[in-house]
DNA sequence: TTGAAAGCGCTAACAC
DNA sequence: GTGTTAGCGCTTTCAA
């Protein structure tokens, strides 16, 4: 047999030899509907096992309890804590989400904002690719529906201002930099990935903790991808050269932090022995290496779940203003940071082995 | 201004001067369609900046073009590896995601795959928390649209044959196994999580790796939660006591292995040096830990694009019969695995210290 | 309190 | 080739 269409409300209704129009009215908790009317409705849903199409009742309503989510690599276990916490408060006040990769492509982030709204998603949540890209912003232009940055700020670039939430990276950094300067260290290097929020915020951090100590210079900053391919060479590049190499490094981003890592292993050096080391972002490795891994920490589901908590106010009550919340990042001290060596010191030059954990991007 | 409504099919066709469904012909290349009247329209719906609303469509044509993804819990790397692989592959071929998180919870399975079908789904792809629970599988019964199981079995409990994409974890770890086997372990032990496919796989490989040598005996199989504090507690019992504790111990789940590697370390036990140690999965983790651990490895990725292949073959094709494909899995080497002491060992005693990296359930 | 009817934005016969 | 029309399954006036 064909694949019995499902059950309409239009069968429910000859059904219970009513009115259409009472059942939508007993379904969707109408207050004008006399018990008997409400029975013999819901006798005949249940007869039928009838399931609103909640496909029809968008159309009709003009609103979907749809949210769309736009994130740039969802394999990042940051931005998968974030999905969570995200979907999970959503999924709680009845919205469904749509997903869509942007595999850190701008242009995918443009035309999956305009695919999303085609869908009349309510509402949308971004982690966007890049805070600048033309068409990412024209397609942010052309939104006539609420929207949420998660951890982006394009302020000035766009017509309306959207919500945001962020987090205080640079508050974090400074007091992860201030403490590898308290103990003696000047010349810090801080690996950067792209020049999103983040990293920028992050140089902040690192800066303020220097000027608040009337330092003036002995830090470098290595921006690049965000990739541990490019961390791994950065820090090469770090610890190859003769002349003062930095007695502490700082991963901008746990995905960094596998790349330095895979090349101090290379070198022979061993956090918290030869070399001090600072990352960004709890991750099983931070915790689980020996040494642990000092992090500047943050709550990533908490951050997804505040971004679902601000569309979700604007989408239940739209004269609400966009509004941005600060989400706190706490410095977690652990023996990779270790007091600065006094002495000019030469580090051990490698041996070349065959390198590793390099091939995959995951960062686990 | 109110929120102008977005420009409908209506107001192209009025202002080209044609019919609505000489609109739509156009916009779905229709082929009887003039260039004439192709350039007409494509002009006017240039002029207003149309959108084709894709609600209204898939209530008309049946069909959304829109994929349900049910998973336990996206955080879990692997998890958002496969959802990664799934959304690429789908939205190459221009369907969006649902994606809903059931915090390992068959109820809320079970409520989700109700609820995307009300939201008209094409179809499913399910990684589910449980293979027999019972409300579930009735909603698995109540499904009239195409669905792959993600590494699980339901055959059986089910009316109509699913499809599925599976892992042979069997095969990696017979050879994993072996491995130990050959080095002189017996007494292996393997830490699973919950009762699922790849549990009932995992300890089906280390069976047929004892018979295959005809040994009959020497491990244990410890089942549990897939949790890092049930590891935590299983690799404590197991080292704890003074009769004939493992001298191999394998990690059924990335998560397993972060709470096996946490009562090591407490133990003060060094992976490669005084115990052997196996995982399943690589992540960041396994690769970068000194020494690295050696894993049964596979194709996360993969696994949900060819989850995503499946699904894609039958709404194309709805003659297609359910498939069930099989991808490979790989023992990896690495000197975490040790040759047994051939004495019987007493294993060194914890010294009591602060245990750490177990507070979060994220494996990073 | 209930029913009849219009219509959300689109597509697909069917007629011209 | 193009236009007219009847819905997809639902909600929501409006009248009774």
């Amino acid at each position: 047999m064909p694949p019995r269409s499902r059950t309409s409300i239009v069968e429910v209704a000859k059904h219970a030899d009513v009115a259409i129009s009472s059942v939508s009215r007993v379904l969707s908790g109408h207050p004008d509907v006399s018990d008997a009317m409400r029975k013999r409705v819901m006798s005949a849903v249940d007869d039928l096992g009838y399931r609103t199409d909640l496909l029809a009742q968008g159309l009709r309503r003009r609103e979907t309890l749809t949210v769309g989510f736009v994130v740039g690599d969802i394999s990042n276990p940051l931005l998968a804590a974030i999905t969570m916490g995200a979907e999970t408060r959503l999924r709680d006040a009845g919205y469904s989400m749509l997903l869509t990769n942007s595999e850190n492509d701008p242009q995918i982030d443009a035309a999956q904002i305009g695919l999303l709204q085609q869908r009349r998603v309510d509402g949308l949540l971004l982690s966007l690719a890049s805070e600048d890209n033309p068409a990412m912003l024209a397609a942010l232009d052309g939104l006539d529906i609420p929207y949420v940055l998660i951890d982006r700020e394009v302020d000035g670039s766009v017509k309306r201002r959207p919500s945001a939430v962020l987090s205080d990276h640079a508050s974090g950094m400074q007091e992860a930099v201030g403490h590898l300067l308290d103990l003696g260290h000047r010349r810090i290097a801080l690996v950067l990935g792209r020049p999103l929020r983040y990293s920028r915020q992050r140089r902040r951090g690192l800066e303020q903790a220097y000027a608040e100590r009337d330092i003036s210079e002995g830090f470098e900053i290595l921006e690049g991808s965000s990739s541990a391919e490019h961390a791994a060479r950065a820090t090469e590049r770090l610890l190859g050269r003769r002349e003062a190499p930095p007695t502490a490094i700082v991963a901008g981003s746990n995905q960094l932090l596998v790349g330095i890592l895979a090349t101090l292993h290379r070198r022979r050096l061993k956090p918290g022995t030869d070399i001090s080391l600072v990352s960004c972002d709890t991750v099983a490795l931070t915790e689980l290496l020996d040494p642990p891994i000092a992090v500047v920490r943050r709550d990533n589901r908490e951050l997804g779940r505040t971004g679902a908590e601000l569309l979700l106010r604007r989408l239940q009550d739209d004269t609400i203003e966009p509004e941005t919340v600060l989400l706190p990042t706490e410095f977690v001290r652990q023996p990779s940071c270790v007091a600065a060596p006094s002495e000019p010191q030469r580090l051990p030059q490698p041996t070349p082995r065959k390198s590793r954990g390099l091939e995959r991007g995951s960062i686990g």
